[in-house]
DNA sequence: ATGTATGCAAAACATTTGCACCTGG
DNA sequence: CCAGGTGCAAATGTTTTGCATACAT
């Protein structure tokens, strides 16, 4: 449970980083801001701070317990880290995420930091594309 | 030259757009923040506003004429469109931007798009790393 | 001339930090 | 009890905007 994660994590078990753990690991929404869940834990009528969020979710991230992710607007989002690397592709109309794993490119981005003199790291490949869910705003567009 | 580039762009041709543009043209280095831009034409000797900078290089991108990337940092860098796609991989300790292309990656970011229900659009690729490079600060770490 | 572009200062954002108070172990 | 965590407000760094002035065509 969340309270093992915590702790293993090498962080004291309180009250709003429980409650944050347990919102990545409970709500339907996978990718969220730092905003998002601070506004959905006070709707939750739960009381916290935004700077809270903030640095439990920047704890997490070094404990390695959600990953961060820049995409291209002006806020980071963060997603619950389920221990099995993807990517994503995103919907620049309607931000709609859905993620994907594939072995071909996997290969090929550790060929390239090769040739390159890197050692790689961690890597992030984002798609932007417009998706056809009947739902995106995407209609509107050409 | 820049001032037919910014013409075709359907933009004015005025002296801050012109010195923005050559200078991306000219300077040897290919990715730039807003600040480094405003930075380098002070110290050209030029005179621009911090804004005007912004301004500029948001109607560029809109025209095509540069590319702007988020990188995982807190800031905007732009660079001038060469008309090639490419990706990058970067060092997260000194920051070196190499670019490359690899067609196999290409082809399976396409037939994820499709796969997906996306049209594909537009795309990045970073691969974050450590570089091997004499001067990076990376040896200071593990 | 005249609509657009610029520069400055102020605003807007997302995120971080200082500090007095509270809390978990 | 006491190191560490929290909330608030203020600071930060980047990017945007309002407005009076200056410029390109």
């Amino acid at each position: 449970m969340a309270d093992q994660d915590i702790r293993k994590a090498g962080l004291k078990v309180t009250v709003p980083r429980l409650k944050i753990l347990e919102l990545l690991e409970k709500s339907g929404e996978r990718h969220v801001s730092a905003e998002d869940v601070y506004r959905m834990l006070l709707e939750a009528g739960d009381e916290i701070g935004l700077a809270t969020v903030y640095r439990v979710l920047t704890q997490f991230e070094t404990a390695g317990l959600v990953e961060r992710h820049h995409f291209e607007d002006g806020y980071s989002v963060f997603e619950l880290n389920r221990g099995q690397h993807h990517d994503h592709i995103i919907c620049i109309f309607c931000g709609r995420v859905e993620e994907f794993i594939d072995e071909t490119i996997e290969r090929q981005q550790s060929k390239i930091a090769q040739e390159k003199g890197f050692e790689i790291g961690d890597h992030s490949l984002t798609i932007y594309g417009r998706c056809k869910d009947p739902d995106c705003p995407n209609r509107d567009k050409t």
